[in-house]
DNA sequence: TCTTTTTGTTGATTTCAATCAATTCTGATT
DNA sequence: AATCAGAATTGATTGAAATCAACAAAAAGA
């Protein structure tokens, strides 16, 4: 709770009523490790905060296969964003990959909060800003060639690649790579299937 | 002027005294088509309101090539936007492809507003979740496979494809693939190659 | 510790889209 | 109408990454 407090009030002052509000309405969830928040065709009807733990969004496409979004930690915020502003089923799933302590908010309720406290909305604003330019880089990344997807994830998220919390092969399917390219960009293999004499 | 003021109005309503403002402070700017608007490593330092024209935002490949990641018609916002939320360097660049006019307002100037006017916190609100959720759109696009791609945007943007505003070799690029391919999929060719016996 | 399972590496092969190139089609301009 | 430039189509070829497959290495369980 504490952590929510603090991302909240580094974009603007939360007044102090607000916190007591929030304190009451954001009830603990606990999840194990591996367990669907989401799946595909639901409506997102909640915002998440993680209070501790891992989770991933991401595409489900018809043979099965899954295509990693986001990775989303301690002191994230979690949704399916476009599903919950607008009330339509959503078309990204979200499952914990670690033991997981989430609050959640229900919309009705943070519209509430967002009448009540106009100011509340400042936050808001600032935080939506925040996501939309994590989003604006996601799409750069699939843009930009390979070999500097690999750097730019080096750069620019360390984290995912610290700890072994997330495998390589749910790395290269962030970065929309087979896991066996990413093992022979890694190792500067390339590809040399017949090398030119 | 009146097309933005509905726009902002559609999400909350406009305080007069805030109308009055921004009357004077949104200059209009006429640009000529295929004007550069925003370079690569500068900072955006605006946000504009499209009035009328049409725009593309694109990352340029150190190749010389260029990936469109937006189209922005008339009554779009536009802008480079986590360089602009940030004060970052932008990767994108922005360029007109139409005789474009533009309503900008400069950063210091709209944070002016949001912190005279704290109701438009909650336009502001509204519209960045508006552009957040198309990001999130294009970041499934580029996921979905290739024939998918194309049903969705005929669903999904069917002014992109009409009137010949945009060529088929810039939808092309938008969705991530070439223009021959673009073509064999749309008049049914796939790939033949060499036909399996 | 030994077994089992999951993950990572790497060679061989395949495949699908990019590229190259020629041709047609379109639409603008004189 | 004739010319010309840009755009679209389409066949042939190429190529980079996916896939397949075998194995090694690491992690998890017994």
């Amino acid at each position: 709770m504490e952590e929510l407090f603090q991302l909240l009030n580094g974009y603007h002052p939360l007044p102090v009523e607000l916190q007591v509000v929030l304190m009451n309405q954001l009830p603990k969830e606990i999840h194990r490790a591996n367990k669907p928040i989401l799946d595909a065709g639901q409506v997102c009807e909640w915002l998440g905060f993680v209070e501790k733990g891992l989770l991933k969004i991401y595409y489900e496409l018809e043979d099965g296969t899954e295509k990693v979004v986001w990775f989303l930690k301690e002191g994230d915020v979690i949704g399916s964003m476009k599903s919950f502003y607008k009330g339509t089923p959503s078309r990204l799933c979200i499952r914990t990959m670690e033991e997981t302590t989430l609050r959640k908010i229900r919309k009705p309720d943070l519209y509430h909060l967002y009448q009540k406290f106009t100011e509340f909305n400042v936050n808001a604003r600032l935080l939506t800003e925040e996501y939309y330019s994590r989003c604006e880089d996601h799409l750069i990344l699939q843009i930009i060639p390979l070999e500097e997807r690999i750097k730019v994830l080096e750069a620019d998220h360390p984290w995912m690649l610290k700890d072994s919390r997330i495998k390589d092969y749910m790395i290269a399917d962030y970065i929309g790579i087979h896991r066996s390219t990413l093992s022979r960009y890694r190792n500067g293999k390339k590809y040399r299937g017949r090398e030119k004499s």
